[in-house]
RNA sequence: GGUCGAGUAGCUCAGUCGGCAGAGCACACGCCUGAAAAGCGUGGGGUCACCGGAUCGACGCCGGUCUCGACCA
């Protein structure tokens, strides 16, 4: 008897990786996951600094295993740069630790442009891919031209190469207003689904968090609040502007990648997307 | 009712001696190779509360009106 291809979810989601970071990153639920088999979840705990190449190795393996199982993987998520090491032949550099020190304790005593311009020397092509004043960008250049004794650039075509990939991609897209309104409802929702608990129940369990879990939507705020920086309200409204900006800021990540077909929403994503996705697919 | 203060971009506010209207945030757009829910940049936006006056010229000075706040009665 012919076996049926199951389709199994990878999560593409900086966050979700993140044990005990439930609510606020929007996790899928157990309900969800024993329906579906998921990867790409609950990676390790909030005081780990998690980066790119070690989401990368997981999620490759993952899909990897997907197809030997037989089975498709669709990959969800909003996490653009993880989700470009996954579909695109992308040679990530490695890094050098004790290299990056040197250079950010320099970076924070020189004049930006300086280092810019020592970049410049070393990969023109790489630096003129970023603005002179991105420390954060021309430090990691610079990292890896010295730590690898190769031009940064020389990794992979860069970001702006779009060759054919292997994966149909669908982008949902809502109207800015709506958008805003949805995003206001749902931060709302998780704090009324408790979301401050969770936070506080982690602040206790992890009094130094990760720098990149940290960051995130929901959990910075209200671990600023829990410190008495700000009051609740304006934490809530703070998790309010913030999401809105990431979701306009990840639609533009993925509105110039022209291999993204998209799919306007008006109401509801499933009833909407799904037979279209279903026609290009077929 | 009286005194004082305030009124300038969507918001919070600068604006020196009268000489082309400013900042931060928001918003729009772009960039990005081991922090990416991060980071960096570019741009649009104004009846300077309103009416009048003096001046070559007013956000600014003079007179009046309105609104808000504090204090006094």
């Amino acid at each position: 008897a012919a076996v049926v291809p199951r389709f199994e979810v990878v999560a593409v989601d900086a966050m979700q990786v993140y044990r005990g970071m439930d609510i606020g990153t929007a996790k899928p639920t157990a309900a969800d996951r024993a329906a579906v088999p998921h990867h790409g979840l609950d990676l390790v705990d909030p005081d780990h600094d998690f980066a790119v190449a070690e989401f990368t190795a997981i999620a490759a393996a993952a899909i990897t295993d997907i197809a030997a199982r037989g089975n498709r993987a669709v990959l969800v998520g909003g996490t653009g740069l993880y989700l470009r090491t996954l579909t695109d032949p992308m040679d990530m550099p490695g890094s050098w630790p004790d290299l990056r020190a040197v250079v950010e304790a320099r970076a924070a005593v020189e004049p930006i442009a300086d280092l810019h311009a020592e970049l410049a020397a070393l990969d023109p092509l790489a630096a003129s891919r970023m603005e002179p004043s991105n420390t954060r960008r021309i430090v990691r250049a610079l990292e890896v031209c010295l730590g690898s004794g190769r031009p940064f650039s020389s990794f992979g075509p860069g970001l702006q190469s779009y060759p054919p990939v292997a994966f149909l991609q669908v982008g949902l897209r809502w109207e800015r207003p709506v958008l805003a309104r949805r995003i206001e409802q749902r931060v709302h929702r998780m704090m009324a689904e408790g979301l401050l608990a969770e936070v506080t129940g982690l602040a206790d369990r992890y009094p130094r968090w990760s720098r990149t879990a940290r960051q995130a939507l929901g959990y910075k705020e209200l671990v600023d609040h829990l410190e008495g920086a700000v009051s609740l309200d304006e934490a809530v409204a703070s998790i309010v502007l913030r999401t809105r900006q990431f979701a306009v800021r990840q639609e533009r990540w993925f509105r110039r990648d022209p291999r993204v077909q998209w799919i306007d929403i008006h109401d509801d994503p499933v009833a909407e997307a799904l037979p279209v996705i279903g026609t290009l697919l077929s």
